[in-house]
DNA sequence: GCTGAAAAGCCTATAGT
DNA sequence: ACTATAGGCTTTTCAGC
């Protein structure tokens, strides 16, 4: 059998409304069994909240990119995410070893907002861009098979 | 005052669980009113679903990287995202405007993973691929700022 | 599309093993 | 760490505007 932890969070991976009754039926507890692992879960940090998937591309911003950053001055301190955290636009931040410092997703509703965007990216950081446009999406978001059981680092 | 589906989604954004009575509280409508929105937000597609936010590097995938994929024959017919679908390892796929082709999103438990993934999306889709290694990421699935009123798509 | 009310079911806490 | 129970709240449906 499998760690009734990554269980539970393979359930609510995929609807994270389910109720705890379920998660018990789903992994023969009781109701309240469940619920207690559920927020343990939440206070060790495993399972970190609840969002609804909103399609976001419908919704007014179909403009989907990368965007890879470097900075002019390699030697100047490095507060780059600090300086990019207050755009909204931008969705992640990867620190990334490779040619650039940083990748980027963004997301706009069109060209003329991506090109503002760019502007205060290299305004705010002082770096540079590279910019991969997104044509489409095959699949997003995916739940990745968590190794079976063990650490859950207890 | 801003369009209540919009909001209504922002709401669910920041909490996937958050009850039909806390939502028609927040956009002053009833329970019946708001759970009704909610519905038909589902069923139009503007909500795909709701998920917990696990942390998957504590729980055994410590390993993120980027993967850009280039066919090695241009003009066999492209049908890369079928062929990688069934890699369980990569969470997202987006075909790009640029020097390759797609780019994936992959999470793996450790470099000797990452090399034998890379070894089977090769083979799988008939790629070169070229790896960019996370270090760390400053953050990751933020919610955007949300076109105020208008069209959700109806 | 909204309100309001009622039944069914869920959440949460408590007590006990 | 789990089960069982019970009160309060939520979900869901339905009648009516």
């Amino acid at each position: 059998m499998e760690d009734i932890d990554v269980q539970i969070m393979k359930l609510l991976l995929e609807d994270g409304r389910m109720s705890y009754t379920d998660v018990g039926k789903a992994t023969g507890l009781s109701t309240s069994a469940a619920h207690q692992r559920v927020r343990r879960l939440e206070q060790r940090g495993l399972i970190k909240g609840y969002r609804a998937v909103v399609d976001v591309e419908a919704l007014g911003l179909p403009l989907t990119a990368f965007v890879s950053v470097k900075p002019f001055d390699p030697a100047a301190p490095d507060d780059v995410p600090e300086r990019l955290a207050g755009l909204s636009e931008i969705e992640s931040c990867h620190s990334v070893a490779g040619d650039e410092n940083y990748i980027l997703k963004i997301r706009v509703a069109t060209p003329a907002d991506l090109e503002g965007l760019l502007a205060r990216i290299r305004f705010a950081a002082n770096v540079s861009t590279r910019t991969t446009i997104v044509l489409s999406t095959p699949f997003d978001g995916r739940t990745p098979d968590l190794p079976g059981s063990r650490p859950v680092g207890g």
